[in-house]
RNA sequence: GGGCCGGUGGCGGAAUUGGCAAACGCAUCAGACUUAAAAUCUGACGGUGGUAGCACCUUGUGGGUUCGAGUCCCACCCGGCCUACCA
């Protein structure tokens, strides 16, 4: 109020435009290739360009830029890329609906999330940019395709795959969510279909990786990837049928209860099942298999669902005893999973336990628990799981083996007799890549009559996407009902052949986007080795933990695949890994338009500034939990600002000489915050950096008050102070930078360093405690020694009095904390 | 059913990793400034009792370890996420 005619209103809206256009202009925030620094790789994961720019891309953004801003200023070459990821179904949603080209909704969109992008100030370094539908990008797609298929590891198959009937097409597993099993996209329920797909063989990489060696990610992301992998570990077991001596394999993860398998169950799709069939009971087979498959079809529902199967007729015989055994078809098998076929060991198993009951098969206990009296599988009410901690019995000469080497050594005994061989299983499942629509990268392979799948060549490439097509979901590929784009030559015989008219998974696309920003023009591959050699690999790799068994695992093993064709180097492609949590509505709610809770970042931005709308994010809650947004909160942060505003630039009412005390304790706090910001930086922990820094600006208006600020003490801490938030507040912090006369830019300064002299403190209370309980606090210098420490804490009149004259039985002192006097 | 994460004032959240619980902010209340409001500034603000010094209670519940537990261990309750006939 009193300096209104001198000291300028904070104006976000006119500074944050003033310093991006000259950001821009001076290229502050390009980085090149200079060997004579460290570099840095910051990567946030890449937009989908869905048309508007979202408070949870500011989330996502914000604490990323931050972090690679105070990378930066800790004298590293930071590389910063943004780019989109351009290919995908809500275009042709979109296009549909809107009778617009998906190509030029999508670049429509494009142009106007990076204008939004721009306000948020931060330092991506947008001549990187990468588009994943440029055909100078996919075109690489499309080369990595050829590179899997040539080495082994792209594959096409018919099989049963999961298809959504509102986006009219295949799904990844990976994309398929929910105990209802539906759509990640759209929440549609899935259905099976038998079709001729592309598989990527993600499977050869399942143990590799389960290792994160030398790579410092989250462990729950490292968890929920291992628990999707599934490993286990068993036992495969060749079993013949008694008639006609048919050999079939068996997957079981306790070889140890071989001898109580009192029967077989096999898939319903499993091969042996029509050859195998008696007469007698081949109505009734074959009634329940196309039933079973009827059912996949519509969905194979329902886990608490009731045992259902069918006796084929047919029996085999137990390796391990050369007994008879019934064998069955039943759903609760899964041809996707081992070999399609198990024996069931209903006294151990829950599943086969309820099957026997059903149809009135034996129940055999061959694992006698410690500590529990024999049972009988004629008594038994329910399974009884093969722990460690039980014994072999009924198991002929294996019987008395104790649990903890039963595996191990009927293993051994399986291999022996040439019966079976210790197994490992994985839950993974290859990648299924194929998409039947249009706005993706086209596979580039061609069909041909003579000699079969043929890869587009190198100098072919791009295979492009012609914009000449009826994009409507027919349940069809639109790139086949395209009149001429799909007949082609042989690129082997030159005889006629087709293209394949299926598009790539995006999840392709976002599997190489880290290695197209290292060189987004460069013609002569994916990426300009040059710049691979400084840059890779990710140091810093930001997002959402959603993508945990999806992008993140299918990168992993993209750069594993490329690792052993030769073409990049390393184990991993990104060494560290952050995820942010999500911003929720105000009601706590999960943000959607339907709710109306959503929160509109260029309002905001437009109310408050880019700066205001960046703290608050980071201040409202720890980076990782996420938590509800709130329309009050942002004020507290916008006033903090404007305080922090008129605290450097509002003339003193006191222009005295501050006293020593109030120099001292200003260094003092300056110091230690700036140590525990540093802290915080390093660690992710962003919520605290803007506390902290609150708390400084107390002191500081209250020293300035005291009349600090003609002080050298003073000018420091404006100093500290500016550059400690420039990574999360760049814009105000450059401004008054500027204003303060000091050199263009705030942002290329190197980060102040501790003074741990001025940090340190000279007293300290000390809390003395009776029996746990803080009866004093006295203020003591803040070296004293452990027994001065005792005497003081023993000769205060309030612990005196909490004494009543009994004498200590013991006394703990932690050095410059507490001292608790136990009686 | 299995796995994981979480539960701290009216609210969002801090807590040096076993050492003063509630930092910082929001909301609220009171006061200053103002003709008034906004903005700004000052103060109060976990609960109970007391004028007060102070005392007792308090981190989902119950137990345990420890001189000392929000933090470690055991059991349970609640909420969220993942996964699911995976043999």
């Amino acid at each position: 109020m009193r300096n209104r005619q001198e000291t300028p209103n904070y104006d976000p809206g006119a500074i944050e435009k003033k310093w991006q256009k000259q950001w821009e202009a001076d290229g502050l925030y390009h980085s090149d290739i200079d060997e004579s620094k460290p570099k840095h790789y910051a990567l946030t994961m890449l937009p989908y360009p869905s048309g508007d720019l979202h408070i949870g891309h500011w989330y996502a953004m914000t604490p990323s830029d931050a972090h690679a801003r105070f990378m930066r200023m800790q004298g590293y070459n930071v590389l910063f890329p943004m780019g989109f990821d351009a290919f995908g179904l809500p275009a042709e949603n979109a296009a549909i609906k809107n009778n617009i080209h998906p190509k030029v909704w999508t670049y429509k969109n494009i142009d106007r999330m990076r204008t939004q992008m721009k306000t948020m100030g931060a330092m991506f370094d947008w001549r990187r940019e990468a588009i994943s539908a440029d055909p100078e990008y996919y075109r690489w797609t499309q080369w990595f395709f050829t590179q899997l298929f040539r080495n082994g590891l792209a594959y096409r198959k018919e099989s049963p795959v999961d298809w959504c009937p509102n986006c009219n097409t295949t799904l990844a597993r990976e994309q398929v969510w929910g105990d209802d099993r539906h759509c990640e996209r759209c929440d549609t329920p899935v259905i099976k279909k038998n079709l001729v797909q592309w598989f990527f063989r993600t499977t050869n990489y399942a143990e590799e990786l389960l290792y994160y060696d030398g790579i410092d990610w989250p462990e729950t992301v490292r968890l929920l990837q291992t628990n999707w992998i599934g490993r286990s570990t068993g036992a495969n077991v060749t079993f013949k049928t008694a008639v006609e001596g048919h050999q079939f394999d068996i997957f079981t993860t306790r070889p140890d209860t071989l001898w109580g398998a009192t029967f077989m169950v096999l898939a319903p799709e499993h091969e042996l099942v029509s050859k195998i069939t008696t007469p007698a009971q081949k109505d009734e087979v074959e009634a329940y298999v196309e039933q079973a498959l009827r059912q996949t079809e519509i969905q194979r529902e329902a886990t608490d669902k009731e045992k259902s199967g069918v006796f084929t007729g047919e029996y085999a015989i137990n390796p391990v005893n050369g007994e008879q055994i019934p064998i069955w078809i039943a759903d609760y098998v899964l041809t996707t999973y081992g070999t399609g076929a198990i024996m069931a060991v209903p006294a151990h198993d829950q599943r086969d336990f309820e099957f026997a009951r059903k149809f009135g098969l034996e129940v055999r206990v061959v694992i006698q628990p410690s500590g529990v009296e024999p049972i009988s599988g004629d008594e038994m009410t329910e399974a009884i799981p093969a722990k460690g901690d039980g014994v072999m019995v009924n198991s002929g000469e294996m019987s008395g083996t104790p649990g903890e080497i039963a595996i191990q050594k009927v293993n051994q005994w399986l291999e022996e007799r040439g019966i079976g061989h210790a197994e490992t299983q994985y839950r993974l499942r290859d990648w299924l890549i194929s998409r039947q629509r249009y706005w993706g990268a086209p596979i580039p392979m061609v069909h041909c009559p003579k000699c079969g799948s043929v890869p587009v060549p190198d100098h072919q490439l791009p295979v492009l996407l012609p914009d000449d097509v009826e994009w409507k979901p027919t349940g069809e590929s639109p790139l086949k009902l395209h009149p001429t784009w799909r007949f082609t030559t042989c690129p082997t015989c030159g005889g006629e052949a087709e293209r394949d008219t299926d598009t790539m998974d995006t999840f392709m696309c976002s599997s190489w986007y880290h290695l197209r920003y290292l060189s987004p023009k460069y013609d002569k591959g994916p990426f300009d080795p040059k710049e691979y050699d400084y840059w890779m690999p990710v140091d810093t790799y930001t997002g959402g933990i959603e993508h945990a068994n999806m992008h993140l695992i299918y990168t992993r093993f993209f750069h594993k695949a490329c690792r052993d064709m030769g073409i990049t180097e390393g184990h991993e492609p990104m060494m560290q890994l952050r995820n942010q949590g999500m911003v929720l509505g105000e009601d706590g709610e999960k943000m959607s338009k339907s709710r109306g809770n959503t929160v509109p970042p260029d309002e905001l931005v437009q109310k408050y500034g880019a700066d205001t709308v960046r703290a608050y994010l980071i201040f409202f809650s720890r980076w990782n939990q996420g938590g509800p947004w709130s329309y009050s909160g942002i004020e507290g942060t916008s006033r903090w600002l404007r305080r922090v505003w008129a605290m450097v630039l509002e003339a003193p009412q006191n222009s005295g000489s501050a006293n020593e005390r109030t120099i001292r304790n200003l260094r003092r706090k300056v110091h230690q915050t700036l140590a525990s910001i540093t802290r915080d930086y390093e660690n992710f922990e962003f919520n605290t950096i803007i506390s902290s820094l609150m708390e400084l600006s107390n002191l500081m208006i209250q020293s300035k008050q005291d009349g600090a600020s003609a002080t050298r003490a003073w000018d420091e801490a404006v100093d500290i102070y500016l550059k400690m938030m420039a990574p999360v507040t760049p814009h105000i912090a450059e401004e008054l930078w500027a204003g303060l006369g000091k050199p263009y830019s705030i942002h290329t300064q190197y980060w102040p360093k501790v003074d741990n002299e001025a940090a340190a403190e000279d007293e300290i209370t000390l809390v003395v405690q009776v029996n746990g309980k803080v009866r004093d606090k006295i203020v003591v210098p803040a070296d004293i020694s452990d027994a001065d420490a005792e005497k003081t804490a023993l000769t205060s009149d309030a612990i005196a009095r909490h004494l009543e004259g009994k004498t200590p039985r013991k006394v703990i002192v932690i050095p410059g904390r507490l001292v608790n006097i136990v009686l």
